[in-house]
DNA sequence: AGCCTTTGACCAGCG
DNA sequence: TCGCTGGTCAAAGGC
């Protein structure tokens, strides 16, 4: 476990100061593109129409950067973000973690609690939310995936559920971490395993679409909050609609993680369906970027610039934005519970605020609010709209919910701080573009050549 | 009744 | 060829 994460930190290391959005753009512009586009660069692999949701881990490092964002860091400190997971560096694609590290710096509580009041969400599918351990806004951005994502090993699990206490129903999205529904897309687990790089235990998840083939596997942290997530395959049929189960709990993410939530949240629900998640495929080698992904990181989460970038935008403007909803923070915690059975998780969850400690964790009524402010926010060459804040149950930090805001584009990424390691930053990515990016200036070629800008190694 | 989660066991790939 | 590991299967149980 431990290992684990010291790889992925490998991966990515930005550097303390924050990127400035600028930068960040530009690094997170180069990202997008390699998303987006599958230019002919590198990606000598498939290319995946789809994109492939990754989950990124980063981990700020805490220099504070107060104001630096992420991305910013990362480009600065010339991150390196390598892409090293464990798996990424066994040389399976398995789990793509990348690590990021950005030095986030911790937000005091005030933060948080703004941050929170930008809407908790709880994320719970399969993100989770991570507290609010803000770090000041760019920060906030975590990106995931993965599932996500989220700490309570480190911290105070209770601190995200805080967030849950509110009524079941309010919380109602519980939802299980396990399942990632919130894509959109049904899944169904089919297995839950420790490998052995990870410290956190893997679930694999199948779309529950007759004929599709996707797959994806989640490793939760204890916290709920998503270490990676990994999809495989393209989803060949479009989002189930919205009208699923019930969830009992509510909206939010169900905790099938299915898309229950989508159903219950309206919130999300707008975007739940994303739409593929996963492509097979990977990232494939390349990004557009011209970065070079290694294999095994393909088909993961989105590098980790990417999330960092976004995070940094986001940060700044996530508070502002973000929307919170309240309520489900606890449904990460799903497979961590794991065992549990779900009924009484989901109960104990919605139910159990006891969490709550951290201020910072709102529980706010499942709510919604829309976010009010399109806050549109570019970082990773894309435009993204945060439309949901949510604090998990086991992480402290609340999760951001960003959709990209092209109208005909579904892709959605969710930010957030690893529980168990605040530093760490989760980004997942859902779906694929399908529209160029809005933003051409940016300075994605800058920020490939920054130096300081990370870099993407691959085997 | 249907769907999902849990979980141990099995299978296949790789070194 | 053996052992390890990851991925999948399938029974049991719950909602």
């Amino acid at each position: 476990m431990e290992v684990k994460e010291a790889e992925r930190i490998v991966i990515a290391k930005p550097v303390a100061s924050r990127p400035t959005y600028s930068s960040f753009k530009s690094f997170s512009e180069l990202l997008s593109g390699a998303i987006n586009a599958s230019p002919p660069n590198v990606c000598s692999e498939n290319i995946v129409p789809a994109i492939r949701p990754k989950t990124v881990r980063f981990k700020p490092v805490f220099n504070h950067a107060p104001s630096a964002t992420v991305s910013s860091q990362a480009e600065q400190s010339g991150i390196g973000i390598s892409i090293s997971s464990d798996k990424v560096l066994k040389s399976d694609v398995k789990s793509t973690t990348a690590v990021y590290k950005p030095q986030a710096k911790l937000v005091s509580k005030t933060t948080v609690s703004l941050l929170a009041n930008m809407g908790n969400f709880g994320a719970s599918n399969e993100l989770t939310l991570q507290s609010m351990e803000v770090p000041a806004r760019p920060d906030l951005h975590r990106n995931t995936q993965s599932h996500t994502e989220t700490d309570q090993t480190s911290k105070p699990s209770k601190v995200g559920s805080q967030n849950m206490d509110e009524d079941p129903k309010a919380l109602p999205a519980v939802a299980n971490s396990d399942r990632p529904s919130y894509d959109g897309y049904n899944w169904r687990k089919y297995g839950q395993k420790q490998v052995k790089g990870s410290e956190y235990p893997r679930s694999y998840y199948k779309c529950t679409h007759p004929n599709c083939p996707v797959k994806k596997k989640v490793e939760r942290s204890f916290d709920g909050q998503i270490a990676e997530i990994v999809y495989k395959g393209e989803h060949n049929h479009s989002k189930p609609q919205p009208a699923k189960r019930n969830s009992p709990q509510g909206v939010g993410f169900s905790s099938d993680g299915t898309s229950q939530d989508a159903n219950n949240i309206p919130l999300w629900s707008n975007n739940y369906n994303e739409r593929n998640e996963g492509s097979e495929s990977r990232v494939e080698n390349c990004n557009e970027v011209g970065l070079y992904i290694p294999p095994d990181y393909q088909g993961k989460a989105p590098l980790p610039y990417e999330h960092v970038m976004a995070g940094a935008v986001n940060a700044g403007g996530t508070s502002e934005t973000s929307v919170g909803l309240s309520g489900e923070c606890e449904e990460g915690n799903k497979d961590v519970a794991g065992d549990e059975s779900r009924s009484k998780r989901r109960r104990n969850e919605n139910q159990s605020s006891e969490v709550g400690t951290l201020g910072e964790c709102i529980q706010e009524p499942r709510v919604v609010m829309q976010s009010s402010t399109d806050s549109e926010i570019i970082g990773d060459g894309f435009r993204w709209r945060k439309y949901g804040q949510k604090v998990v149950k086991g992480n402290p930090y609340p999760r951001s919910y960003y959709r990209c805001t092209n109208l005909k584009c579904n892709v959605r990424k969710h930010m957030e701080r690893a529980s168990d390691d605040p530093r760490a930053f989760i980004t997942t990515y859902e779906g694929k573009h399908n529209h160029e990016m809005p933003l051409r200036n940016t300075n994605h070629a800058a920020a490939a050549a920054d130096p300081n800008s990370p870099t993407i190694k691959v085997k």
